[in-house]
DNA sequence: GTAAGTACGTACCTTTTGGTAAGTATGGAG
DNA sequence: CTCCATACTTACCAAAAGGTACGTACTTAC
């Protein structure tokens, strides 16, 4: 912890200290955490559990078409990850609730931003897909 | 196109003429471009994009770890969705030209407000995740 | 007695994703 | 004359993602 640099921000400090973020790094960890919270089911997951804490069966149903073992398989990652908070009841017919965590729901709200945006926007990109089939693709010369 | 509803949104009857898109929804195609636009390089690209306009090879050099093979592959996707322009110069050596469309542009947007929040936030991220694996998992009774 | 709901785990298989290495056509640098 | 750079494409292969189906353990409903 040399202090050799005065006007050093503190943020660059603390970065340095925690090995700052890079996602256009190869190396950077912080590659997984992008691709676990844009994996196919995670962004989905974490968008319904804005609405308040959800038991499985409830996510299984409202997340159309994922399979029971994708849905635990991610439940199981953004739990370890710190973004949801599992509670596991020891009743008799098993019930296990699932909840944001703090730095989830900070996640999660960054994500229902894109995905709104994408329900709202659905018709103008399906309509530029379409403008664009059509277009020749010609080649600019120089 | 019946009005037997005036009370209805336009937003309402705009949807259903384009087929209102519902992420949950198993069979929605808008389920495609949500998996496009998260997908492991187009994230990194679109994010790139924003900065102006880009070479192939600068892209290349700029998002770390993507080989060739991908890159094409995820321009190509991000083009035909109508995210990204391409600009072909005739000239001798290869000059291709990459940027984003309007479209693009709103998209790659939300996706830099997750990319800036996790590059921002690694380190908090990465304190939960230690925190995790110390504590032990205890169910709860009833 | 049988079936369903609960929250998974596991085995097996298919599909998708992604990497490596090579080829293409051309001109300029050495 | 060979190498490099440009922007790809193609063939081939390995790894990961993801689906199906079944098992578990117990209770309630029919």
């Amino acid at each position: 912890m040399t202090e050799d640099i005065p006007g050093a921000s503190l943020r660059a400090a603390l970065a340095r200290q925690n090995k700052e973020a890079h996602l256009m790094a190869a190396a950077c960890p912080s590659r997984a955490v992008l691709s676990h919270l844009t994996s196919r089911w995670a962004v989905l997951v974490l968008v319904l559990l804005l609405s308040g804490t959800k038991r499985f069966s409830e996510l299984r149903r409202e997340v159309g078409g994922v399979s029971e073992k994708m849905l635990a398989q991610t439940l199981d990652a953004l739990c370890s990850d710190g973004f949801v908070l599992r509670q596991a009841y020891l009743v008799i017919p098993p019930k296990v609730e699932y909840s944001l965590t703090p730095l989830g729901r900070e996640a999660a709200e960054r994500l229902a931003v894109l995905v709104d945006w994408i329900e709202d926007n659905y018709p103008r990109i399906e309509q530029a897909r379409a403008a664009l089939a059509q277009a020749a693709p010609a080649d600019l010369a120089a």
